[in-house]
DNA sequence: TGGACTAGCCTGTATATACAACTTGACGGT
DNA sequence: ACCGTCAAGTTGTATATACAGGCTAGTCCA
């Protein structure tokens, strides 16, 4: 017995487990309402609304014709507010580089192993970074990430893909959490972002889960005077044009 | 005529219409499935669908036997990742108390008729409290309000309810944009906090919609030291367990 | 008077069916 | 060789129907 989960429900908790998993990759094909009616043993409006759903959730994509794919990453990312510094400035139309600073190995010790739940001595990549908007450095990015996770990444150029672009091409990022906080630098920050004596940094510290564990953690400092995180909130399902419903209302008030 | 637009979606836009405008207000019974099917032609399923969604969107609730209600606002505002700082507090097992520093009818001018989207010289509320928790002073509120959008706002008291809860009490709070900085308060606001020299302030900008147009703009200046913002993102429509998911694997894999 | 029961409404889910619109690839004619 | 057409598969929507289970109010019985 299925123990009283719904059929939907089912479903979607087997594509998402298989997305998670890595056994369905970005732009890989998922089941089609057909496949699944066949495989699963439901009838089409149940695979329907488990497919719509996992659309709306933002794990898949569907295309009238063609199929229903598993989304690119870059899109989930964007839901989870996670922001990418390089397409951030991209989209201001400037220009980004960027300086690696440190990029080694290390075993994790103290708060690095503590915010990463991981054994002290675990292998941890550590990377340090500068990030510049048309030649302005504007974040520095101090970033421990599992060596597990990403075996791959010592021979990755941090330089021309920003690790948080790398990690998402890895792995689906399943949920972050974040602190935000005001407060001066120390003289090393201070000195790679140039800020005059007395500028507070605006400092993001974001703890990123992967296949259900914590995976990367970073320690962002930008300067007060030269950043500022924007957010917008809109609610869901809100459609353009509500504006012809107006014949409509009063059947509905009686 | 529908142009096209599906009629769960319809029916979607004509509930959120009536939510959005007042005629609907939270805890209003939504009329039902089979009131919809009536008075709006649509099948049982369309009703459904477009009440399912508006429940995942946070419009509102439904208790099967009962019916369906508008939600409550408070749920909705935790939506829109909008805190209120006295349930902050509370919820911290702390005490929150409030001074009423000004509490004035204006006109607005320059900026705040600009971000308020209003002619110069309408009128509009102007709050400044000071936020304590267990006595300590932990943000500074500098808000205006639209004085059409709160008539009642000359009588209230801003001691005891603070102006946020206040706010999503008289209308669903629709949409809103923050802004988030790191910077050196002035002398009043540091003052005010009890602020050690060159300390930074963590300061919020937020500007609210209700019934489509902005009607409230708030600047909160928070200490550095004492406080920090928190943001938690997870996937949505992830179960608990999926983990009996193995036998089903192998069908959808062929 | 008080308690048990039931009828009626409600939501939640599931199925079978139907039609429309879109995409792709194959087939066939010019 | 090229273009048009058509068939098959896919998503998107809509309907009718059915059963299960929660909630409420009213009724009936002791």
């Amino acid at each position: 017995m299925s123990g009283g989960k719904p059929r939907y429900q089912e479903l979607k908790d087997l594509i998402i487990t298989q997305i998670s998993s890595g056994q369905l990759r970005p732009h890989d094909r998922v089941p089609s309402e057909n496949e699944l009616v066949e495989r699963m043993s439901v009838s089409r409006m149940t695979a329907n609304r488990a497919l719509r759903e996992l659309t709306d959730e933002g794990y898949v994509k569907r295309i009238a014709g063609r199929g229903t794919f598993v989304s690119d990453f870059r899109s989930r990312s964007h839901m989870l507010e996670v922001h990418n510094i390089a397409d951030e400035i991209a989209q201001r139309g400037h220009r980004h580089t960027c300086d690696v600073l440190r990029h080694s190995r290390q075993h994790a010790r103290g708060e690095i192993a503590r915010v990463l739940d991981v054994a002290q001595g675990t292998d941890v990549f550590h990377l340090l970074l500068v990030h510049f908007e048309n030649g302005t450095p504007i974040q520095v990015e101090d970033r421990h990430i599992l060596a597990e996770f990403a075996p791959g990444c010592a021979d990755h150029d941090f330089g021309s893909v920003t690790p948080g672009a790398y990690l998402t091409s890895i792995a689906p990022l399943q949920e972050a959490e974040q602190v935000v906080r005001a407060q001066l630098p120390n003289a090393a920050v201070r000195r790679r972002l140039q800020m005059p004596e007395n500028e507070p940094c605006l400092v993001v510290m974001r703890r990123t889960w992967a296949h259900g564990r914590p995976v990367t953690f970073a320690r962002l400092h930008h300067p007060g005077s030269r950043y500022e995180l924007t957010g917008h909130y809109t609610p869901p399902g809100t459609s353009k044009s509500a504006s012809d419903d107006v014949v409509q209302l009063e059947k509905l008030q009686r």
